[in-house]
DNA sequence: CTGTGGTCCTGTATGC
DNA sequence: TGCATACAGGACCACA
């Protein structure tokens, strides 16, 4: 569910609580999460206690607390994961699959309603898990090179959505990002990415842009999937221009913005701003 | 290698 | 009131 803005609006809110805190019990409430370890619910429990996290680190969405001792629990949240950080007197909310205890008296409580998601630990992986190594960097990362980016772009047919959805090409743009930077770059989302041209700059420029604007606002919102690790929602809902906007009008022209399948999920744009060529 | 579609889950909204 | 269907902020995997 989240995209950059939310990970790293609750990759921030896990750094500033959990540096230097340590582990001291972990209770599995559901397997699934936790399915990627090879010694089931008890050994992902016992592999975790005890452990000292140093900080809390994320490349696109994958998101991973670093441990002092050079491993990681490595995070992926998918759709629907969300972490809490509460007393533990106030009651479990539905959904909760992973209780950890820590030496700060709060506990720190991962709740996933599909569980598309899941935890595990990255021997050796507190700089970079080498499950997230094959993720491509990120639009704020120091080293993110966007001209690089847009050739690899142009050098496939591929529906341009597809393209900048894809991990391995740029991290962190999900299907809102993905629809509000077309939506600001005037770009029809099935437009293959050879024949995009000089637009694949707008696209990408346009992509760090909405994030950037959403990430001060705490990222999007539409209801309690979504919330940092206090339990609040982010503000950014009510800026969009494309996603979730069907029927309303377009905030450059004013025509009805339409939504249509699109490789298994739903697009949103105008029809004259981003008309089909 | 490239592109596409199915699959993993649970819950909610909508229509018959 | 049921029951079926579609859909949801993601990403992996098999297949042509």
């Amino acid at each position: 569910m989240p995209e950059l803005p939310e990970v790293e609006t609750i990759r921030a809110g896990l750094a500033s609580r959990l540096a230097n805190v340590t582990v001291t019990g972990v209770e599995v409430l559901h397997p699934r999460p936790v399915r990627s370890h090879p010694c089931g619910p008890d050994g992902f429990a016992a592999a975790v206690t005890g452990r000292t996290i140093a900080t809390a680190r994320r490349r696109g969405k994958y998101l991973w607390l670093a441990f002092a001792d050079g491993d990681a629990l490595l995070v992926q949240l998918r759709m629907s994961g969300q972490f809490r950080w509460d007393d533990p007197s106030v009651p479990l909310q539905r959904h909760t699959r992973v209780v950890f205890d820590t030496d700060t008296g709060h506990q720190l409580r991962y709740i996933d309603q599909r569980m598309l998601g899941g935890l595990s630990v990255s021997v050796g992986g507190a700089d970079l898990p080498s499950e997230a190594a094959h993720v491509a960097l990120d639009p704020f990362d120091p080293s993110y090179d966007p001209r690089s980016v847009a050739a690899i772009i142009r050098a496939r047919q591929a529906p341009v959505k597809s393209l900048i959805l894809d991990q391995r090409i740029v991290s962190g743009i999900g299907n809102i990002y993905a629809d509000e930077a077309l939506w600001r770059a005037r770009v029809y989302y099935a437009t293959p990415g050879r024949d995009l041209g000089p637009r694949v700059v707008d696209v990408l420029d346009a992509a760090r842009e909405v994030m950037g604007e959403a990430l001060v606002r705490g990222g999007t919102s539409f209801d309690s999937l979504y919330v940092n690790v206090n339990g609040q929602s982010g503000y950014f809902a009510r800026d969009l221009d494309a996603y979730g906007r069907q029927d309303m009008a377009c905030r450059r022209c004013a025509t009805p913005i339409v939504r249509e399948p699109f490789g298994g999920r739903s697009s949103f744009r105008c029809p004259v701003c981003q008309p089909r060529p």
